[in-house]
DNA sequence: TGTAACTTTCAGAATTATTTGAAAGTTCAA
DNA sequence: TTGAACTTTCAAATAATTCTGAAAGTTACA
């Protein structure tokens, strides 16, 4: 395989699996671009690489940025701006649960939490249910925010040693 | 709050989490509604409910039991199809994961794997950053991959208060 | 069999998300 | 100030996804 077919592949597969996980493709795409770019590129570089509008590529480097997954970068005597990736996975994925959490999980408690203080009386069948469902959920997202926070808060390296030396 | 305004407000809510969970809104809001319904529905009552097309219904319920997160329960003397939904939170995360995996994360894993075994050498800068995030991607996955693997196997009470006394 | 009761399919319609590109905005050096 | 070099915005176009509803398919039983 060619290197210049190796990285179409990359930058096509990263954006599909972008799109099934709340990123859009173009964001995924501009992301894989800028991950394997050992140096920074300049939004019109972006665009010729992946063929897409300076607006499309704007939108997309500014969400990119606003992630945490790119970095601003200024070059001395250049009004240009260049934009460098996040190189290392364990920040990527970091970042990528941080502001999914904050933007999808939060307002889903937000609205159980409303839910459950307006207290629907058990007084029929279903009621029970729906309360008995809004317990459930808000319990398993307590346990499960305790376990992201320990992960977005953790070193990689203490994360997993510590996870596979305790599954033994 | 009257029950049946927190019930639409939790199927609305539901149903939005799905869009950006890789679920569709119609399907997410059928499960929202299976998942608080003490008994089992026909496609009727779920078309009547969500005011969805026929269709429609057919298509999100029989992908919710292709994901294993709604059962289908056959009433004797009825000809009708009942649907039951999973109610254990637990299971339900876990099947949302086993099946994303499968459908996102493996042909990635898959398309790396196709990459880096036609080695690409690393004769210019470029190839060698590509190399190794290529690398580096793999290396994160396998581990993501035990991590999930023991989630999935996992019995909620073990998982949790394993991890939990763990971080500790 | 025939047929009523139900489920599935799918082409076209509707909706939603993304992209374009040109115009407006900003910044900086002269 | 001015204007060149760049960035941002946003209305309209395009693309992708989802939904509808009627027709076709299936099944059980009289």
């Amino acid at each position: 395989m060619e290197w210049q077919e190796a990285k179409d592949k990359f930058i096509q597969n990263w954006g599909a699996l972008g799109t099934v996980w709340g990123i859009n493709r173009t964001m995924a795409q501009v992301h894989a671009l800028l991950m394997i770019s050992p140096k920074a590129l300049s939004a019109d570089e972006i665009m010729e690489e992946l063929q897409i509008s300076r607006g499309n590529a704007n939108i997309n480097i500014r969400s990119l940025i606003d992630w945490g997954l790119v970095y601003k970068e200024l070059k001395p005597g250049d009004r240009k701006e260049y934009f460098i990736g996040e190189k290392d996975m364990w920040v990527v994925v970091r970042q990528i649960i941080v502001h999914r959490k904050k933007r999808e999980l939060d307002p889903m408690l937000r609205v159980l939490d409303e839910i459950s203080n307006s207290k629907i009386p058990d007084n029929s069948e279903e009621s029970i249910a729906l309360n008995k469902t809004i317990r459930d959920i808000k319990l398993f997202s307590s346990k499960a925010d305790s376990i992201l926070d320990v992960l977005v808060k953790s070193d990689s390296n203490w994360f997993v040693g510590t996870f596979l030396k305790m599954i033994k």
